[in-house]
DNA sequence: ATCGTAGCTGTCCGATCGGTCAGAATCTGC
DNA sequence: GCAGATTCTGACCGATCGGACAGCTACGAT
């Protein structure tokens, strides 16, 4: 953002100010330590704000996991309805992974949130509803009578993408890559790990 | 275990087989929907017993997690030494991966709980141990000039591996399937991303 | 029968947690 | 400047947590 486009905009009031500070903290903190190890105080604490204001924004603990998750959700919503909407072809294949691949990048914590949370989050709605949307993922990939290999290569790639992104980062010398340099890595790795897959396909669940 | 194998061994006694008990409820548990979401209550009602019990054959809540984690990290570090004492070939490296997925099959909820919890565990004495194994494997696996793309293949291989067999199984209809077809389903999952890694390969850490 | 020990339990404790609420501080529009 | 609204805060609450500890029961050895 230059200085010219900042002049152009209103003022961020405070209370949308203080709430963007806020998710993006929580959400940090959901990705490396998990939900149930994230108190409202160390939200506060890192935010540098009161308990009380954090409660004063979000009504709950939970109300701040929805609100992050939102986004993240409603995206793969979309890209998903897109998938299946189309016949499916070696040619929408290849456009939905580049654009998982993309929801992947940008929504890199949320998604870490909500796989390897999904568990002890259940119960909650926006967790339910993204567990629907992968159960839905995974059918729309790998049909009732897809072998143990095509299941394994789904899970893998989703897992994997959820996890190296996020956790394998800590696991490393270096931050991973720039986007730049990840977005081309990732669609050579997911494409040959889903691409047996696309050959016994037989119907797209809508 | 025969009737007759039966007869020649030892009645288990009442601690080891209460302790073998929780054990095996805390690990479900710790791997299901996490350490900090599992309480010590929570365990004692699954397993049977009192809270008072459970602690009567651990000292704590971590020790139950070091209990309960030992074993897969004294096999991984096994492994692990004997890979990198080899030298480098395509031979050990097939060793190798054989090695690593009979520990995945067979500790697939201790590689799930040090895997996907390992950030929120960090100061725990065997999480670190099990997060310096990792990077040790990271390393033997992937050299300093690695490129993006195989450090991607590496994340991708051991956080998918760590989660399809266990979180992935909640998202399909019927469990996943039985060890005998799992086993050679990842040996052709892990064999094809990893292989490309092994081609550039120029040392191995010792 | 007696004693010591293993195994188990309920009660209690201090700490932490998510959340409530009244009050103070700051901001905004007139 | 003032009043009202917004934002922030500290004190407090009940619930849950990990853990300490005393006490009970059952069992085995003597």
């Amino acid at each position: 953002m230059t200085e010219t486009e900042h002049a152009n905009l209103p003022a961020e009031s405070i209370r949308s100010r203080t709430g963007r500070e806020l998710r993006a903290v929580a959400l940090a903190q959901f990705a490396s330590v998990g939900f149930a190890a994230t108190s409202l105080q160390h939200i506060a604490d890192a935010a540098g704000f009161s308990k009380s204001s954090v409660l004063y924004h979000f009504a709950s603990k939970e109300a701040i996991l929805t609100e992050v998750l939102t986004p993240a959700i409603d995206h793969l919503e979309k890209i998903l309805d897109r998938f299946v909407a189309e016949p499916d072809s070696v040619e929408s294949r290849k456009y939905f992974v580049g654009d998982f691949i993309d929801f992947v990048l940008h929504y890199r914590f949320e998604l870490h949130t909500f796989i390897n949370q999904g568990q002890s989050l259940v119960g909650i709605e926006v967790v339910d509803r993204a567990r629907a949307l992968v159960v839905r993922l995974a059918a729309s990939i790998c049909d009732e009578q897809a072998s143990v290999e095509d299941r394994l290569r789904f899970g893998i790639a989703l897992g994997g993408a959820a996890y190296t992104l996020v956790a394998g980062m800590t696991y490393l010398d270096d931050d991973l890559a720039a986007d730049d340099d990840l977005r081309p890595a990732l669609v050579t790795v997911l494409t040959e790990l889903l691409a047996p897959v696309s050959h016994t396909l037989s119907r797209k669940q809508p």
